[in-house]
DNA sequence: ACTTTTTTGTGATGTAAATCACAGGTAAGC
DNA sequence: GCTTACCTGTGATTTACATCACAAAAAAGT
């Protein structure tokens, strides 16, 4: 199961053996039940989450108590409540299962004497931190550019297999746009 | 005022005298006039800018012509386009000058010399990375969570100091707002 | 198998914000 | 100082999308 991060890792940077064992002994292995709470706002964010199976969400409830999708996070991605998890604050996201999820947890102390002690893994979580900014400003020009239906043309083409995975509600919180609106695109789709 | 750039590091690390002037020999000052472009759309992204002073913006133009504001550049950050830099690519966003600019250039070759020779820097380099990341989520939430106008607020009460700088249209087309719109925010809340 | 809950589609109506259009103001170029 | 270009405010109209409301279908629980 473990091998999922090594070759993540590797993808970036080459480990020997037991460098790879010294990395993932300050990992913990945890399970979760569709449903369950990763992390919930307010408390504390202890870790970052290497997903090794599963599905899980990140997302913000605002005052009216509606839901906002800041993530999702499959097998091989991680995700956290970044902001609270850097800074060691309260979370201002809940992360909670979608499925069933295995994980690899990470805490910043553990995250950070890695960096220090090896500077290989240092490398790593920079380009790691690289490439999401990338995909970050990404999206933000999709919901600057784009409107609702060709933001949501773009994640279907994207991630065909997530609309299969999660109810459309969770999409349409993702794109920013009601569910009733994504409804009309795909029966709109289907006329082809 | 390369002791700008030295104070910036040593916010996150600090840095021996010889280890800031080797730092500094791998950045090439260069100044821009106003309305100059740093970079434009199409051409291969050779450099990550340090804004010494003066004040830059990163855009994507559509289709129609309609400009959206990635980011303003100001004294003390970082900007170009980061997924063509990283990737070596070519760039989609286009850079220029606001006002006369001065800017500390950093090849990607230079930065990954940098990181791989000296731990602090690629560690640097991750701090940096991981906030602006966090500060990427904080946009993408305004942008699912807050109508034009509450987007507006938070950004005059963030950078008070912008609004006097740039034109509103720029403004406008960082919140992803017309300028029209914005314009009726304004008046109304100088009603108070 | 039956009940309950969750998910999805679709019509009707409302609204925030875009677009179009124009005018006064301010700054820049010569 | 005059001209040209850019910037800003404000009304009228349009539009994409949200919200409300309900029903059918699918999934989950017992």
């Amino acid at each position: 199961m473990s091998t999922i991060l090594r070759k993540h890792i590797e993808r970036i940077t080459p480990l020997t053996d037991s460098e790879f064992d010294y990395v993932l002994a300050h990992f913990s292995p945890r399970s979760f039940k569709k449903q369950q709470y990763l992390i919930q706002e307010g408390e504390l964010v202890q870790n970052d989450f290497f997903v090794l199976s599963g599905l899980v969400k990140s997302y913000y409830t605002n005052a009216d108590g509606k839901e906002h999708l800041m993530q999702f996070g499959m097998e091989d991605w991680w995700i956290t409540d970044y902001q609270a998890y850097f800074n060691q604050q309260h979370a201002q996201l809940n992360i909670d299962c979608i499925e069933n999820t295995q994980v690899l947890c990470l805490s910043l102390h553990n995250r950070e004497k890695l960096c220090a002690e090896l500077h290989k893994m240092e490398h790593f979580f920079r380009k790691k931190s690289n490439a999401g900014y990338v995909a970050l400003q990404r999206r933000i020009l999709s919901l600057l550019n784009n409107n609702a239906q060709e933001r949501y043309e773009s994640l279907l083409k994207l991630y065909p297999e997530l609309f299969q995975r999660v109810p459309k509600t969770l999409i349409a919180s993702y794109l920013g746009v009601s569910r009733e609106t994504l409804s009309r695109f795909s029966s709109k789709a289907d006329l082809k």
